[in-house]
RNA sequence: GGUUUCGUAGCUCAACUGGAUAGAGCAUCUGACUACGAAUCAGAAGGUUUAAGGUUCGAAUCCUUACGAGACCA
């Protein structure tokens, strides 16, 4: 049982005893102690004082008194108004220490016996990944790594949005303006080669659409339907997707594609899978360099047309109900939300369809009994919706729903738009990185002796640590501003501060080995350095912050205590000699370094990071 | 218009979910490399937690209103 635990225990115990009071043991507030006071953990009595009618400084010393006795561990307490501070003894601590480096598996938790299946990335194939993906992608990947962590069984997903008008756009515009050009040919990652199309296309579409404005037609089209004191500006900005749909020759072409390949035509649909083709091998390329993988790909292609029998069945068992004009709806007023449609009139399924289809299809592949869904929050309507359906439809796994919902990325200068051409494109951004990491490793010269792939792999690996923490150190709920200037920040609270106190703990034991250090002495020191023991007391909450970070599936948790170990252990560096210290703390302190150099290894790699073992 | 999320140092973020004097990093200023590695450490300065009320032993956190920003729904 962690020592927490034991102390929420021990003061239910002692509040059912001296006072007769009964309280849960989750009712006990029970904090490491602020470092300007003395003592390890902080119990606040105030709950306990109105029921037990005594003032709270009374209570902490009775509650002090019984804990001091009942409880080995606690070697003495003092009572600060309503605050009972409560010192561990010293060889808790260094027991702690002299145990946890025998257990390589330090932070792992024990089967919870549970499948979780996670979805992220989710992209669609008409355009390359940028920004917000890349935020996506982090949070996807590092929440899998810290449930795998915590215990559960993880299986990775994602759904490509492989179809639909957008696509077909790419398509025509290649029809019509690529000459044939392939990736290979004109040297192009394909997922920028087919978004070059579909810029393309937008711009031949803005060019039609600007000279067809001058026309009668348009003139006509303009007096007849706008508004009071519309401008001809303002009007033609909101009529342009009926423009597209209803007046448009490449709209026209476009959508005709769109019914060709739901017909299932030959010549389109080899079109768009060599398309596509293209679009997978690019974003494979981008995903090995953000270092992810799936176990299981699904197609919105293969399951799109889906989701009609569920909708039977749903109005069978009486959760969903028709309208005269055959359109299916869901009432989900009873849970405050509205009526909602889930199948037109014409038969044809939205988007709810859809992803109602798609949860079963993988509840038989799967089988899991908790699904989550990485999906920014702008979706959180959409989200709640879904699981309330699939709820009432009564599906096995609707409990353990959860959607994972992310604020939107930002720029300094605001929201990105591609319109305005501000989207930070990833593989930019990677390759940014990289190279800023490589201007700061050029100045020092601690990788001269290493060869050119060893160096660039390192200089890799820092990049890339700088990115990546900056980007999952921030609670997901939260929009956040990105600054590409600070992703690259190498100093501070960053990825490769954390890097190089690993680095410097793995080189004192590299060290130590070579000086011949007798690791056999079992002996501890009898007293500790303050940072010894305030680091001893942070490596002891690792276990916790996994299953904290895993139960709020915020890597943030993981990334900001890392850096408190790491600062923690920059200062010990500084604080205590490691190499000239007598036998028995040497040893000691070797062994708090390996546990530093285990823990900040483990949690990196939870949150998608590598480790240097130099740099 | 309705629903909803948010507002913390100049900037980017924390605050153990209601606990002690609101903490870090960046930027600014000052110290520390002939030292187990200076991508580091120590220190200074920086705050009426958007504003006004309320709840209580105790509020950045909960409630009400206003202002400001974002998202969704028609």
């Amino acid at each position: 049982m962690n020592i927490v635990q034991i102390i929420q225990n021990a003061v239910k115990q002692a509040v059912s005893e001296l006072y007769n009071v009964e309280i849960a043991v989750n009712e006990v507030i029970c904090n490491t102690t602020r470092k300007e006071f003395e003592g390890d953990y902080t119990v606040t009595v105030f709950n306990f004082a109105k029921t037990a009618r005594k003032a709270p400084p009374v209570i902490g010393q009775e509650l002090g008194a019984y804990l001091t006795e009942h409880v080995p561990t606690i070697s003495k307490f003092n009572v600060i108004q309503g605050f009972l501070n409560l010192s561990i003894s010293t060889d808790f601590w260094t027991n702690f220490v002299a145990e946890t480096t025998k257990n390589e598996h330090f932070g792992q938790s024990p089967s919870k016996d549970t499948r979780v299946m996670i979805e992220f990335s989710s992209p669609n194939t008409n355009k390359p990944l940028h920004l917000g993906h890349i935020r996506n992608i982090l949070l996807g990947w590092s929440c899998s790594k810290i449930l795998e962590a915590a215990g559960y069984d993880v299986v990775r997903t994602k759904v490509v949005n492989d179809r639909g008008i957008a696509i077909c756009k790419s398509m025509l515009a290649w029809q019509l303006f690529g000459n044939n050009d392939t990736p290979s040919v004109s040297e192009e990652k394909g997922d920028h080669f087919v978004g070059k199309y579909y810029v393309l296309f937008e711009g031949k579409f803005k060019t039609e659409y600007a000279v067809w404005q001058l026309t009668d037609t348009a003139s006509s089209v303009y007096e007849s339907k706008k508004k009071v004191e519309q401008t001809t500006e303002e009007f033609f900005k909101d009529f342009k997707n009926e423009y597209f749909n209803n007046y448009s020759d490449l709209g026209k072409q476009a959508r005709e594609m769109l019914l060709r390949w739901e017909a299932g035509d030959a010549e389109t649909r080899e079109l768009w899978k060599t398309m596509n083709g293209w679009v997978y091998e690019g974003f494979n390329e981008t995903y090995n360099k953000l270092g992810v993988h799936f176990d299981k790909v699904y197609y919105e292609s293969d399951q799109y047309a889906l989701g009609k029998d569920i909708i039977e069945d749903g109005i069978k068992k009486g959760v969903f109900y028709q309208k005269p004009d055959s359109s299916v709806w869901i009432d989900l007023t009873d849970v405050k939300l509205d009526h909602k449609l889930v199948l037109r009139s014409d038969g044809t399924s939205v988007y709810i369809t859809q992803d109602i289809a798609m949860a079963r299809l993988r509840e038989n592949d799967f089988h899991a009994r908790k699904v989550g869904y990485v999906v920014a929050d702008e979706q959180n309507y959409h989200f709640q919706v879904l699981f309330e359906i699939l709820k009432k439809l009564d599906e096995p796994y609707a409990n353990g729903l959860f959607h994972l919902s992310y604020g939107m990325v930002e720029l300094p200068s605001g929201k990105m738009k591609s319109r305005e051409g501000t989207v930070v494109d990833a593989d930019d951004l990677i390759e940014e990185v990289i190279s800023e990491a490589k201007n700061a490793a050029s100045e020092s010269n601690s990788l001269d002796n290493f060869s050119a792939d060893e160096k660039a792999d390192i200089i890799r690996k820092i990049g890339m640590a700088a990115l990546k923490y900056h980007i999952v150190k921030v609670n997901p709920k939260k929009r956040m501003v990105f600054d590409p200037k600070e992703s690259v920040d190498l100093q501070g609270h960053t990825g490769p501060y954390i890097q190089y106190a690993y680095v410097r703990s793995k080189s004192v034991e590299a060290m130590a080995a070579n000086a011949g250090v007798d690791f056999s002495i079992t002996e501890l020191p009898t007293e500790l350095h303050e940072t010894e023991k305030s680091l001893a007391i942070s490596l002891y909450e690792f276990p916790k912050i996994i299953e904290d970070a895993a139960a709020q599936y915020d890597p943030s948790v993981l990334a900001n205590y890392l850096y408190e170990i790491a600062k923690g252990f920059s200062k010990f560096w500084h604080d205590v000699p490691v190499l000239k210290a007598n036998d028995v703390e040497k040893v000691f302190r070797l062994k708090l370094a390996k546990i530093v150099a285990h823990t900040l290894k483990q949690g990196m790699d939870l949150l998608g990071i590598e480790m240097p073992e130099r740099m």
